[in-house]
DNA sequence: TTGCTCCTCACGTCACGTGAGGTGGC
DNA sequence: TTGCTCCTCACGTCACGTGAGGTGGC
């Protein structure tokens, strides 16, 4: 180092001894220092040379840029060590696996719609299913989002944790789709995080959830399905899993109640669509509920038709 | 970079044109892009040779060397950055007011104590006051630490933002650290920040603040100053504060209650100290007090003894 | 006499970039 | 005929590191 200072001219020693040995005086060897506190900054041996030789040279202006110098490496490095980890993590067995993965996370951060769809309707048996579930809980496109979450699913449960947090995000839209891909896998660990999911702060989330896990059979879905028919929202659906639910005798007088007790409002249009979702209950709670319904003046005239659907169908 | 390619051997185009043009196969092109794959996670020419020539070399291997380089990477420079940004926000006059910053850091990052204590020491006239700031709320060593506290205080209120922030640090030394060197600036911005701290979890935090600011006058900090003389805690000192503080006529029967209110206590010792820091109030208000005071038993003499003190010194 | 340190000179590293001088296809 | 692209060959970049062959002081 000492040789190439020399050499360049940027640390001189003042003397030679008689062996021809490099003598450097205290000046020298304080430049040393000061080429060496100036190399710690990143500058390098001709931007020092100019510093020390004109001390006036601008430095905020090089300061500057050795910052933004700087903060470029940082953000590519970051970047760039998230791929590698993403790549590592799925153990590639040689190096055309290595080459996959690097493809798909290419394809995959493509600001092109049309190219991340492409790269996931790739075929590719081992796509590491944590990168699709990354990308899922950031994808827009509802096109690319469905190809992802059919994606997902076909990689099966490997997925679930990264999705699963996504669930915990502070961002509402994160949640949302997470909700809705975790909705597309089967298994009970999905259905054990989607269950937790009912208790989301977001409506959306919350009804999501509901009409994934009560599908499944979860009864605790029952409340969320319930709101879901007094709000209008998805209420065909939700009452068709309530019926589904009912079938379970144990459960049907607790759907039976639920339904019932939200009959107590004064909004007919309500009033209307859970005379409509009582339909789906057994035939024998289904009839008492719409008898009852038929002394309201309000629904009596849609009670009493909804009943005859009742009626007529084949004892269950 | 594909003719470097080519003399490399990396990807050689299988022909070429009449005019010797080179001429890339469908493979080439495939091969060239598995390069540019490979590059984009850091590996060299020569290791993407190898990469390709035995695919099955050690992907494991070498993409954890890659991981452990990158992670160096970005420690390093994002010590870099922040050094950068310390002297960048020192706005240094010429190089050699960088090298001084340079050196003051690398001083007082050193493991060092006598190394950081010689750093502070360093006669300087444009250190900026931030970068003693942090040092002072790191430093452990206690020598060192009043070293920094009188070079914050020199510095003037300069670093007050950086320290008045360490009062919210999570970390209790963090606080205590910030709390002390804070009294040692003078200043209303100083005065108020202190001020805020009396309201700390920690009682070492609020006792060093009421001492700072009660010595300046704020009547906020007698409640603390009251209790450091119940528990014994530096209670002569906060005893002479509270009298200084009294000798403000709109004050004095403030305090005077603070005081009296705390005798009501069972602990002997508590009212012993309590009726020695009775002295230091004005006159008249002491001896009301302490002849009150007489009349307990289990403090008569020493309340009798204190007041001859306070009755024969010069009236004020 | 024997290690040891230092000397000079020349070349290598890494992934290209940059001319100089020349040429084929439109 | 005139641009344009591509060709080869040679050298530069950046901060040293690495021999080879030689030498002075203990």
């Amino acid at each position: 180092m000492l040789r190439h200072y020399d050499a360049l001219g940027l640390v001189r020693p003042t003397g030679r001894t008689v062996g021809n040995y490099r003598e450097y005086s205290e000046d020298d060897i304080r430049r040393t220092f000061h080429v060496e506190g100036l190399r710690s900054l990143g500058l390098s041996l001709r931007q020092i040379g100019q510093a020390l030789e004109d001390p006036a040279f601008a430095p905020s202006a090089l300061l500057g840029d050795l910052i933004r110098r700087t903060e470029d490496r940082l953000q590519r490095d970051q970047e760039l060590l998230e791929r590698l980890r993403t790549i590592d993590a799925s153990a590639p067995f040689d190096w055309y696996g290595v080459l996959r993965v690097v493809e798909l996370l290419h394809g995959l951060n493509s600001p092109s719609a049309a190219n991340r769809q492409q790269a996931v309707l790739t075929p590719s048996d081992d796509v590491p299913a944590d990168v699709l579930a990354r990308a899922v809980l950031a994808e827009e496109d509802p096109h690319v989002a469905g190809a992802l979450r059919w994606a997902l699913a076909r990689a099966g449960g490997d997925g679930m944790a990264e999705v699963a947090a996504g669930l915990s995000s502070n961002d509402v839209d994160v949640r949302r789709r997470a909700v809705v891909a975790i909705s597309a896998i089967p298994g009970d660990t999905a259905t054990a995080v989607l269950t937790d999911a009912l208790e989301d702060p977001d409506t959306t989330v919350r009804r999501h959830a509901a009409r994934a896990v009560g599908t499944r059979g979860v009864i605790a879905a029952v409340p969320v399905l319930v709101d879901m028919i007094v709000a209008g929202a998805n209420d065909v659906e939700a009452a068709e899993i309530l019926g589904e639910l009912s079938q379970d005798p144990g459960r049907a007088d607790l759907i039976a109640t639920a339904l019932a007790d939200e009959l107590a409002t004064t909004d007919t249009a309500v009033r209307i669509r859970l005379a409509q979702a009582v339909v789906e209950l057994p035939t024998t709670i289904a009839r008492s509920i719409l008898q009852e319904l038929e002394k309201d003046d309000d629904v009596a005239r849609v009670a009493s038709a909804l009943r005859t659907v009742v009626e007529s169908r084949p004892t269950n």
